[in-house]
Order: C-alpha cells, then structure tokens, then sequence
DNA sequence: CGCGAACTTGAGGCGTGTCAACCCCTGTGG
DNA sequence: CCACAGGGGTTGACACGCCTCAAGTTCGCG
C-alpha cells in the first residue's frame, strides 16, 4: 500500500542505481556529490537480493564478505550465545546498513532474518573500502555509520538496563514512528512487521508483557491496537511516559 | 604493584611512540607492519593525556575531535538521557579505544570518567582517517575496532535483556578476567576499578543485588571477595552458572 | 582519629515471569 | 462446506526475583 513508492514497476529491468534510488539521502551514499555517486554507482552497488520472508539474509558464522542495505521490507538480527540464548538486537526497515558487525571476525556474528519479502542492495566490502580510498568523503561516512551503530545500541542498553516494562515499549514504539517518518511514512498508523514475541526478545520482555502493555496503552487512550496494526493516537503521551520516569 | 610493569619511570622524558609501546598489538596498531608503525609514531599518536581519578576525559556534548586509547588506569563510559535516566555503557582498560560514538554526530554522546588515575594517547581523528588514506591496512583496522565495538555490545544486550542477576555478574567477572588475563595480568586476582553501584549500572541491576550476589558466590565456594579484591577460585564453576541457564 | 562514602544484610513490596485457558485467524483436508 | 489443527494474540492467577527502604558495618581519606 503506502509502500508502492518504493517498489518499482518491473524490477527485472530496474536499473541498479544509488543514484537514482529514493532512499540515497537516508542509506550509504548520503552526502556525497553527483560525481561521486556516479563512482558508487559504476564500482560499488550492482547486485541486488531478495530474500523471501522468514529466509535468512546470513546466520551467524557464514563468512563476511559485504554488507547490506535494505532496499524495501523488514529484517531482525538476533544473537545467539552458545549456551542457547538468544535475542534480537535490532529491526531494519529501508535505507538501513546490516552486516557491520562481521568486519571484524570475517564472520557475521548475527543471523539476519527477513519480517516480510524483502529486497537488499549487496555492498561488497572489500570493494567499500577500495573505494572509500578514493572518495575521502565516502569514507567518513562509513565511519559515521558505524559511529551511529554503537550509539544506537547505547540507547537500547539503556532502554534495557534503566527502563520499566511500559517505558520501554513506549520508546519502542516512539523509535518506529520516527524512523518511519523520516521515511515519509504515517507516524500515527503503524503496521508491525514483528510479532510479540520479537519486540518481547528485542526489549527483554515476554510477550505476555509486551501484549499487556499495549493493551494498558489501549486502555489509556494512547494508542489502538488490532492485532499487528496500531494507530498512535496520543504520541506526545508516550513520550510522557518516559520524561516522568524516575522524576 | 602488577601495574609497575605500564608505568614508566619518567613520564615527562617517555617517548610518546607506538613503535616501544608494549601494548601495541593489542591497540590501535596491531598487526601493522614496522614500517607503518614508524609513520603510526610520526603522523597520528603525539599527545598523551593525563586524567586523574574522578576526572571527566570527554562529556556527551563535548566537540568530538579525537580517539583516546588508554595506556594506564581505567575508565568508565555513560550515558544520560534527557529524561535524566544515565546508565554506564562501559569500562575501558589498557589498549582500549574510546570516543568511537562521538563520530556520527561530531559531538560525544557519552560522558568518560576515569576510575583512577589514568594516561590516554590522543588520537586526532582526522589525522586518523587521513592516514588510514595512505595505510590500508590501517583503514581496515579502524573498521575492525568499530565493528568489535558493535558486537561487544551485541554482548551487553543479551546480558541485559535475558540473564538473570547472577548470570550477570559472573558474565562480568568473567569478561574481566579474560581481558585481564589478554594483558598478562592474573585472572584469579581480580582489583575492581569500580562501586557496586557502577556495576549495578552497567548490568542493569542495583546496587543491592550486586553486592548479594558477591556474598552468594562466595558462600558458594567459587570466589572470596574482601572489598574490592575478589579472588576467582573457581572460573569454571562461574562458566557453568552461565551454561546451566535456560536448560 | 573521625567523618563520610561504600558496602553488607535483612524484611517486605512490586513488577514481571510463568503457566494456563481461551479467542481469533488462516490454511488444510475430508 | 465444515472440521480441525496450529500459530499468534489476549487475559487472568499466582510465583518469584529483584527493588526499596532501612539499619548497621567497614573502608578510605583528611
């Protein structure tokens, strides 16, 4: 539905282009000029993958050779420890980097699951780093995406280590409207590509928690839940329940 | 005492050089070649800093200008929200990095505190990334310090999101003695840097609880804990805490 | 030596987990 | 067309782990 934007009408004859992609101001070639774009285009970003829903994009383990950027649908990445834990660490929607976590071990360290179909542009990351000789500007920008990953992940410990059951689902839920809005999407009508028990893992809850508490918001007037489809009605309250916290 | 081995005997005259660091291939330049090292030593690493106990090296809003990989003591790394919530993220010894949040936006996201008397060597982030232009291999192993970083705390969100309070702990301690035992250091004599209280925080837990669980691991047979000193006597039986979770 | 900070320990309360029942929706096969 | 199974979601009762509050002790530093 609202989605169409981002699906191109015959994707065999789709040119595979940062260049001409809508989401180049959100993804990888952010900030870069014409020229340099066109260079990215030509050397960098010429495969593109799907990946059925439920498929894995890569599991933990498999060799690392590039990174992805989600071009349209929704993945989870989830660690899993060897004494059989495990636990989503993030959602991705559109625009969005994965794979960063294996550059370092030269194995992905988390599986990469898709929520629904989904399509991602393959950055092959011997060829990033190539080119990121080249263009300086690149560069700093992949560093900056890293930057931004470590960063985000300080704002889900403290979300896990400092936050009660409906703080956190609240800054959840706050997190997806703004990401889908900066994606031009609806921030009041959301459709959740997971289910409880995924938000549950990713905020370090159990699903009986995770659907209590929507309904508590429900109940609150904040927002109206039906199944998977929630319409935030009140978002300024959400955000209320984090600024009165802890006084 | 086991630390006289970091010290040099005079601070002032200490060449400020990668190249007869001994912690050089567990910091910034490990596995660099000899020759990349010299322009290591004469391009990027000249400032050494000193940061006394309790004393901030960097705070979240401070201009993001360099890298700080610590040399001696030991430091601890925040958070603050706006809603007043803060939360330690982090504790940095020998030969490891900080300041890779501040990149993205510029500015640090995070306040670093030194738990004792510490030296770091300034990094200029800018001459950072202009030489790993000119050394890839270098350029390679920034981003594998990034990418380290992000699993790292891959690590801490499965900690918070699905252990239980002494999961938590003895995963802590035994992270601790691994990175430890990395540097040469004893990994059954443990001296923490740290308060319960910061502990609580890193793990998501109070005070309280920590200072508990010490109590019960001792009781246990598996440590003795005088203070701040603990002795390890049985890590195995630590490991097994974390092994026997969950079936 | 004396003060305050850090730590320990106990008693009781609360938030979240656990377990179970039930509903809804979807897909499958008779 | 209906019966049925299965997965996801909701809701309730109860248990338990951790937090809260408080008192007392030890440690560290001037």
């Amino acid at each position: 539905m609202d989605q169409s934007v981002f699906r191109p009408l015959h994707i065999a004859s789709c040119q595979i282009a940062c260049s001409s992609c809508n989401l180049r101001e959100i993804c990888l070639p952010s900030g870069l000029t014409r020229s340099e774009l066109a260079m990215v285009d030509e050397r960098l970003v010429s495969v593109r993958r799907k990946v059925v829903k439920g498929d894995y994009l890569y599991r933990a383990g498999d060799p690392f050779q590039s990174l992805y950027a989600v071009w349209t649908g929704f993945f989870k990445t989830c660690v899993n420890s060897k004494e059989g834990r495990d636990q989503v660490t993030g959602f991705q929607m559109s625009g969005e980097l994965m794979g960063l976590d294996g550059i370092g071990s030269k194995r992905h360290e988390v599986d990469a699951i898709a929520l629904e179909d989904s399509q991602v542009c393959v950055i092959p990351f011997e060829d990033l780093e190539a080119l990121s000789h080249d263009i300086a500007s690149l560069q700093h920008h992949v560093h900056k995406m890293m930057s931004r990953e470590i960063v985000r992940n300080h704002g889900v410990l403290l979300q896990l280590g400092s936050m009660l059951a409906d703080e956190r689902v609240a800054a959840f839920l706050l997190n997806l409207i703004y990401r889908l809005e900066a994606r031009g999407f609806s921030g009041s009508s959301i459709v959740l590509r997971m289910s409880r028990e995924e938000i549950g893992s990713f905020l370090g809850l159990k699903l009986e928690t995770v659907s209590r508490t929507f309904s508590k918001f429900q109940a609150e007037g904040l927002l109206s839940v039906h199944s998977r489809q929630i319409e935030v009605t009140d978002a300024a309250g959400l955000q209320m329940r984090l600024d009165s916290a802890n006084c």
